[in-house]
DNA sequence: GTTGAGCGTT
């Protein structure tokens, strides 16, 4: 009964997907699937959740059996109120039926046989003119998070980045996957030794060098004979920097 | 406990 996405797809063969949004926080596939199988034949509903907090994404998948079914649920059930809230249903654009569906025109059966009677319903009406509108909305921090956590799986060059971190406000949140950083920091630099409970100050230094660019470790040496000796202009940018702000904070109150 | 554009899982 509520085994709807938990084992993957059931039975993908020429089921239809339909993309709800704007639905409740709270609505389940199981709330969804006797509102849409009550249309037509709904072969399974999806939901995405988040895996962290396991919340409701606010769309979910329904799969239909027939396209016929699935435009008549959205067209029946798209603005329908559930749960207070209006949804919307809509052709996905991915998935298993996308092979059917190109640049969001559904060429599927229809092209192949016209002489479909059952699928005349055209595609959304006003749905498309939405589509066309640039119109774009304030950003959620529900779709923040949510970028961000996508980016992490996708970009893995995200850790480069991470480590210029200008600015960046409620760091906190990314406390949490932080630890990803800091056991790849920590590998690099155990790399099969030592654990990150506790580290030998001779040994991360050792491997300081090996991580940390040569600017900042031969920085002191070099800037203080500098500094006494020769073009204190060029040390100008490194000394306000080292006056202004360490360098690395993290590396000294960190480790 | 909140949020509100969008496109998904084994």
């Amino acid at each position: 009964m509520s085994h709807f996405g938990r084992a993957g797809p059931p039975d993908i063969r020429d089921t239809f997907s339909l993309l709800v949004l704007n639905i409740t926080f709270r609505t389940t596939a199981d709330d969804l699937f006797p509102l849409f199988d009550k249309y037509g034949k709904v072969v399974d509903v999806f939901i995405p959740r988040d895996r962290r907090t396991g919340d409701s994404r606010g769309f979910a998948f329904v799969r239909y059996k027939y396209q016929d079914e699935a435009q008549k649920a959205v067209e029946k059930l798209d603005g329908r109120v559930v749960d207070g809230r209006e949804i919307m249903v809509q052709f996905a654009k991915y998935g298993p039926s996308a092979e059917k569906i190109q640049k969001g025109r559904i060429v599927e059966s229809a092209s192949k046989s016209k002489g479909s009677s059952r699928s005349r319903s055209p595609r959304p009406r006003y749905r498309d003119e939405y589509r066309d509108k640039d119109y774009r909305r304030s950003r959620s921090r529900s779709r923040g998070r949510y970028e961000r956590d996508r980016h992490r799986g996708r970009d893995r060059d995200y850790r480069h980045r991470s480590r210029s971190r200008s600015v960046s406000p409620g760091y906190r949140k990314e406390r949490g996957r932080g630890k990803y950083d800091d056991e790849r920091r920590s590998r690099s630099r155990s790399h099969g030794s030592a654990s990150p409970a506790r580290r030998s100050p001779s040994r991360r230094r050792s491997l300081s060098p090996c991580k940390t660019p040569p600017s900042r470790d031969k920085s002191p040496d070099a800037r203080n004979h500098k500094e006494k000796s020769t073009t204190p202009k060029s040390v100008s940018p490194r000394g306000q920097r080292a006056d202004s702000r360490s360098p690395s904070p993290r590396s000294d109150a960190n480790e």
